[in-house]
DNA sequence: AAATAAAATGACTGATTAATCACTTATCAA
DNA sequence: TTGATAAGTGATTAATCAGTCATTTTATTT
């Protein structure tokens, strides 16, 4: 077994799911694609399924590298939620194929066997910040999963607009206007 | 060819897509479960393809016609806006599998073979409308495409919460909130 | 009641698929 | 050089699936 053959399995398939979906992606195609036989992609992965799942739990550990960088303690709320919010787009626009991974794969019903996992719990910490910050005071504050849905959701949105639309001039501008939007639902008057 | 029969087809198939997703629900199954045969069920539908698509118009049919009773012409911007909100959001609760088949027909590829088609037409006056109302004052009024995405995101988000957490005391109220939160960011200060 | 047309049937076909496994090739320590 | 282990191969298998079609059943007309 070898790390970096694994790795480029992982990548031609990713692409190649992206393309096609998962069920219209054989892994004689796949195989192919990788420049391996068949034999040798199920000696990595002994399933079909193993390979998916694979494929999101590196793009999960890739994406909470970058994002981790960005939380800062000393930031009031308002910095570090924005800061995490372009770091969370710049990181989907930076990585489209992974981003339109993890859109495909959490809609699919390979995300069910992942429910309540590790690979969650990181990220759970990440949520438990957001919500320190926003919860006491935010519109919605009785609806705290409601909240990270939103956000969540929101952050999909500007990043699949940013690249779906790539004529937009300046980016960053609209990031900060994405990200006005929806900081200034949550201030109360 | 019997309308009745047609409906029972695409009910059927609708609520076996919605349990194991398009590719791992076989036409064998749909025929057993619908006490059709395969046969019968290929003179309604030639193709696996056309029925889910032919699912896909129903639905859109059937729930533009519960939304248009909601727009008034005299009323306010906030006034009109959040009455298709609860519109939308009630409509979703009240049709939970018709709203996961949406879901899950505009996650998959299938969804590629309608973008500037019929059904999405008449939604395009609905989002006209919504449009006018918000863009000249909004926060990010530079980018009216990402305001409807954003929209259409928190409605999704929001009647997914309801269905998903059926012990939700309030509902109305919870609706009414998920608007405020809304709002309250597309208003300048 | 007989003739005709329409609708329904389900065994079957051909194509495709994930996964296997008997075999070959590469690696490397003794 | 040898022998042992690991890695890689791809033709083959067994299963599944969308879609077909010769036949039967039901409905309608004469």
């Amino acid at each position: 077994m070898n790390e970096k053959k694994r790795i480029h399995i992982l990548e031609t398939a990713m692409v190649l799911f992206n393309q096609n979906g998962f069920d219209s992606t054989p892994t004689s195609k796949i195989a192919k694609k990788a420049k391996i036989s068949v034999g040798t992609l199920f000696n990595y992965f002994p399933t079909k399924s193993e390979l998916i799942q694979a494929i999101y739990v590196e793009v999960k550990i890739h994406s909470r590298k970058t994002f981790l960088i960005h939380l800062k303690d000393n930031a009031s709320e308002h910095d570090n939620l924005q800061s995490m919010w372009k770091a969370v787009i710049n990181w989907g626009v930076d990585n489209p194929e992974e981003f339109k991974y993890l859109e495909m794969f959490s809609s699919s019903p390979y995300i069910n066997q992942f429910k309540n996992e590790k690979t969650l719990e990181t990220y759970q910490k990440f949520r438990e910040s957001i919500l320190e910050a926003l919860s006491p005071t935010s519109i919605c504050n009785e609806y705290p999963k409601y909240l990270l849905m939103y956000i969540d959701n929101a952050l999909h949105a500007a990043t699949r607009y940013i690249i779906n639309n790539q004529h937009i001039h300046n980016v960053d501008h609209f990031i900060n206007q994405s990200f006005d939007l929806i900081w200034h639902g949550f201030v109360k008057k």
